[in-house]
DNA sequence: ATAATACGTATCATATATTGAAACGTTCGT
DNA sequence: ACGAACGTTTCAATATATGATACGTATTAT
């Protein structure tokens, strides 16, 4: 009697039918199929509670009742699934290029996600030395003044671009931010006879960046990896050498992604 | 105050926390991330009520919290998707095969998948004729007398085909059912060679049937695919014609999963 | 064939888990 | 340096999950 009371312990604001039923869902995953009461003996409840969590998941369309009265998991499970592991899929592709590229030129290196007309850091390498960008994982920046955005934001399918470029309001962060429409819509055109864009002090003073886009499966822009550095260190002269890099690994990023 | 009452119409037997702990985690998904108070607003509730679900999700593992106090979907969700994606994905890579078989042969087409020691019927094509054999979805049949299930355990690892002999109790259903070890393990090892199983009657009587194992990406008999009828309609001529088409097709779906 | 058992599903009163408000310390934006 | 917004914790009120009960059907044993 003792062993059956001491979830007591549990933090009391946790949900608890919420952990019953993902449980159950669990349960389900690993047994292929289970009947209500199958599952009411594994939960330790009866057949009553077991086919309330059951209907449950049946109506939110993550279970079936297969023709032996079994319920089995559907693959809506999927598409939860895809959405996640897109975001660490590229993550974990792109460590060993950003490792690498973080070693021969001792900069920062971001890998950027674009959403919502946002850049969102997912994932990056702090540059060792004591000058640097300090920019947290998730961090969201605009994609217009910077080097992961414009990279991305010149790759985008046109009608996206438009409305990017109609509704976005470019207000000037830095000294080079470019807010005139014509001139951003040549520096972007600029950007995709290149493959790669350059921030040159264009959303923070004394920062500059060059970036090239990773194209998923659809080919579309979804990514962008960078090298971003004080000016006084990623001269004109320096980001010339990086140039064919950071395009070399984009591509085979782009490549791996299935593009 | 009228539409903030109606989920009355829902069935009251269903669990509403489950409901909105995994519409919390599906927001999640979508989003990309969300601080606690966006999902809030977007559940609908207050920031101690987002908290509470999202702390639930954190403790079972399939949320965590970056570096920007946001909260994200983690891989975990990937290890329930995996479990439900193998069992749908033969039957998706199998079904034009199980159709082209049918079309051929006019036969019962089954798709079996090995668990727990025994055979699972995962997808089945039926025969048009009048008299056929009449399973369903989700029924379990014994390995040891069933051509799905002796193609398998011919193919098992030793220690595990080991265990199963020793233990399965191979009692007659049907009269050349193999009760005997010895006998038992020469008709494996007759399989082996052959690539392909008959099950010549010993589980039904008037049933013969031929399958031949499908192997998973690690290269374990998960699956197997047979073609089963009347003794009358599927004569022992009539399975040497079949005996290469099931062959080709194994080896096929075996391919694309990897093997 | 028939009885007995196990099962899925539905209903209800009651015990309990969830809820919203309130409060505290921290972070963020200005 | 200030105020607002946020994440987190606590607690009492109450909306919700629970277990018992019941009923019709499928499965198994006799």
């Amino acid at each position: 009697m003792v062993e059956h009371k001491n979830r007591t312990e549990k933090k009391y604001y946790n949900i608890a039918s919420l952990e019953k039923g993902i449980r159950m869902l669990e349960l389900l995953a690993a047994h292929g199929e289970l009947s209500v009461s199958e599952a009411a003996r594994l939960m330790d409840t009866n057949r009553a509670g077991s086919h309330r969590f059951i209907s449950t998941l049946k109506d939110l369309g993550y279970v079936e009742k297969n023709s032996s009265n079994k319920y089995q998991p559907t693959l809506k499970i999927m598409a939860l699934s895809q959405k996640v592991a897109d975001r660490f899929e590229i993550r974990r592709m792109a460590k060993p290029h950003m490792h690498r590229l973080s070693m021969m030129y001792k900069e920062t290196i971001n890998l950027g996600l674009f959403k919502n007309q946002e850049i969102i850091h997912i994932d990056k390498i702090d540059s060792l030395e004591v000058l640097r960008m300090d920019s947290a994982l998730g961090d969201k920046a605009p994609a217009y003044c910077t080097g992961l955005g414009k990279s991305i934001l010149a790759f985008l399918p046109d009608h996206e671009l438009d409305h990017y470029v109609n509704t976005v309001d470019r207000r000037p962060l830095a000294p080079n931010t470019i807010t005139d429409k014509d001139e951003f819509l040549q520096e972007l055109s600029r950007i995709r006879r290149n493959g790669y864009a350059i921030d040159d002090e264009e959303m923070t003073i004394g920062l500059r960046c060059i970036a090239a886009p990773i194209f998923d499966h659809n080919h579309y822009p979804a990514y962008a990896i960078s090298i971003s550095g004080p000016a006084m260190r990623l001269t004109h002269r320096a980001l010339e050498d990086i140039k064919s890099h950071i395009l070399k690994v984009s591509e085979d990023l782009s490549h791996k992604m299935g593009s």
